[in-house]
DNA sequence: AATGAACTTGGACGCTCGTCCAAGCAAGAG
DNA sequence: CTCTTGCTTGGACGAGCGTCCAAGTTCATT
């Protein structure tokens, strides 16, 4: 996992493993059938890391009397957003891991055998869910309503994300990845009306 | 090149290449001094042909008497963004293709041997010079004024771009990029005022 | 025709990879 | 004590890789 993170999933050898792990050859063939069980099994890790990742930081929002609103609606996305930016800012090599594992996943998804379980498919469902729980706790907590379906605007939101993230990870333009989730809190909050 | 959008970046071997190309092993060699500059150029080579196919799709946009106003660029925007779709629904592995460069080129960023120039930067300047001279003849045609930079609205609508075709990769769902796409429309035209 | 530079060939080298296996080791069950 | 079972070792194997090179070929210039 380390090697991945540091080296890129193109260096994850059995051997490498072996090493970090500081046990001999045989026994990483003795925990993982073959080297591609070996990468699912990282995949899912990975992937179980993120969710568990977005939930801790859309975790923070909470029920307060002054968030009532379309104001405190952009008041809640802003924290749930801002809470995920120290993870990014601190692991740029997960990120990119993350994006790696994406490509790689649809790269083999036809040749597939019968491991890996569509880890890209996983990957986005998971992330798709923890997006339409935070999107939904906001508009409780905020008395508003989303205009179009939820299921939606969480898509826009994590493509949105996922493409600012990508374009940090080119330029390290921390200020305009700030600026691009404001912008996001924006394109967001303008797709909810406050309840009658 | 073609081994490259059917088979991944990582099946891009010396021998493949000389297999494709009907000659021998050492030409290769003689050509590009080192796997490593092979991949530059084919790296290059993508950005270049990515470059174009945006000119391509943003040159239709055509002086005309009823696009004026912010409906008109609405319209402007919708066309060109349209123009894009059945260039990337034809080429799947290519954009795919597009990423795994940009992860690779981050990947060997730092031990990049003087070669290589910084693929991933060059191919996002090349992409927002091409989006900010879009968005800048959009408004002139449509007389009206971006309210922001028209840089950072061009990295705005780059980033969404990037997040929804990844997206699309992964459970191709061609109508929710379809409709990500004209939420995009929506979003950027919202940057604009009528000029007075 | 002779020369030299540009290009091509096919094979060899050393390396790393995934996979496999015979043998060794620890420890609980009988 | 003696099996048996689960785990570990270190090495071997073949395949594929990037790189290199001596020899052969082509062809415009002299």
């Amino acid at each position: 996992m380390t090697i991945a993170e540091q080296r890129g999933v193109a260096s994850v050898t059995v051997r490498a493993v072996a090493e970090e792990a500081g046990v001999s050859l045989g026994v990483v063939h003795y925990c993982f059938e073959s080297k591609e069980e070996l990468l699912a099994a990282m995949g899912e890790s990975l992937v179980q890391q993120l969710s568990e990742s977005m939930r801790q930081a859309f975790g923070e929002v909470k029920h307060a009397p002054d968030l009532r609103g379309l104001a405190g609606l952009q008041e809640l996305l802003h924290i749930g957003l801002s809470q995920m930016l120290p993870t990014i800012v601190g692991t740029p090599d997960r990120q990119l891991l993350t994006y790696e594992i994406t490509a790689q996943a649809l790269r083999h998804r036809a040749s597939a055998g019968e491991h890996s379980a569509d880890i890209a498919g996983q990957q986005y469902r998971k992330m798709d869910n923890e997006a339409i729980e935070f999107l939904s706790a906001c508009a409780e907590i905020a008395e508003v309503r989303w205009k179009t379906p939820v299921e939606e605007i969480a898509r826009l939101g994590l493509a949105l994300v996922d493409g600012v993230v990508l374009r940090w990870l080119v330029d390290r333009d921390r200020e305009g990845m700030i600026a691009a989730f404001d912008e996001t809190v924006r394109v967001i909050a303008a797709k909810a009306v406050e309840l009658p």
